[in-house]
DNA sequence: ACCCAGGTGGCCC
DNA sequence: GGGCCACATGGG
């Protein structure tokens, strides 16, 4: 995988932070046209430039910042993203989640997708999927992530995939039942709520 | 006119 | 350690 592909997963993790990916696919493209590339030129750009380019992805002045703080704190490690993501895991991981605007998901995204390292990523679809059929209840984000984990091969393809499907199923469920009062899956569903008439 | 989207940091107790 | 809130655009 080359610099530019990974540079664009990196900074697609940040952007779609609580985003639909629509809104992050019309960010990475104004950056890709206005040359922002690489994080070099992230660190180069203006606050204001930045905040303009990153604007349809929402909260648009956070994440210029959060693009800003990551891409001055890889060059402060390494000459290149992808030299960065070269050290092991377990350097990586916490050192990701010290950066400020990097959370656990955010910094197991980049693990996975942009480094290709086995860490399982625990989202919003996983959570919610996983408490709703059984199989642990308002666990933990280490927790829900070391129980997926432990129950799959130790590759990060195998991750790739179950977290893809977890997303998809969810998605396609939303589609196919919407508003479904005994669905499980559903974002909408509000059990034990009551229902504004 | 709502509700929602593949989170995170700050603040409070 | 958990609960609540601000952050913001685009789509249904």
């Amino acid at each position: 995988m080359d610099e530019a592909r990974r540079t664009e997963i990196a900074l697609g993790a940040i952007l779609t932070q609580n985003t639909a990916w629509t809104n992050v696919v019309r960010a990475l493209a104004n950056l890709r046209r206005s040359g922002l590339r690489r994080l070099s030129d992230i660190r180069r750009a203006s606050p204001s430039r930045l905040e303009r380019l990153v604007r349809p992805s929402g909260y648009f002045r956070q994440k210029a910042k959060k693009l800003r703080v990551f891409a001055e704190h890889v060059l402060g490690k390494a000459s290149k993203l992808s030299e960065y993501l070269e050290r092991p895991t377990r350097i990586l991981r916490p050192d990701l989640l010290g950066v400020w605007g990097i959370g656990p998901e955010t910094a197991d995204s980049i693990i996975l997708y942009a480094a290709r390292r086995p860490v399982f990523v625990v989202d919003a679809y996983t959570q919610r999927i996983m408490s709703r059929m059984g199989y642990f209840k308002e666990a933990s984000y280490d927790d829900a992530r070391n129980f997926c984990a432990s129950r799959l091969p130790r590759r990060h393809e195998i991750y790739n995939e179950f977290h893809a499907l977890l997303v998809a199923h969810a998605k396609q469920h939303c589609r196919a039942t919407p508003r479904c009062p005994g669905c499980p899956l559903l974002t909408s569903c509000r059990h034990g709520r009551s229902s504004r008439a």
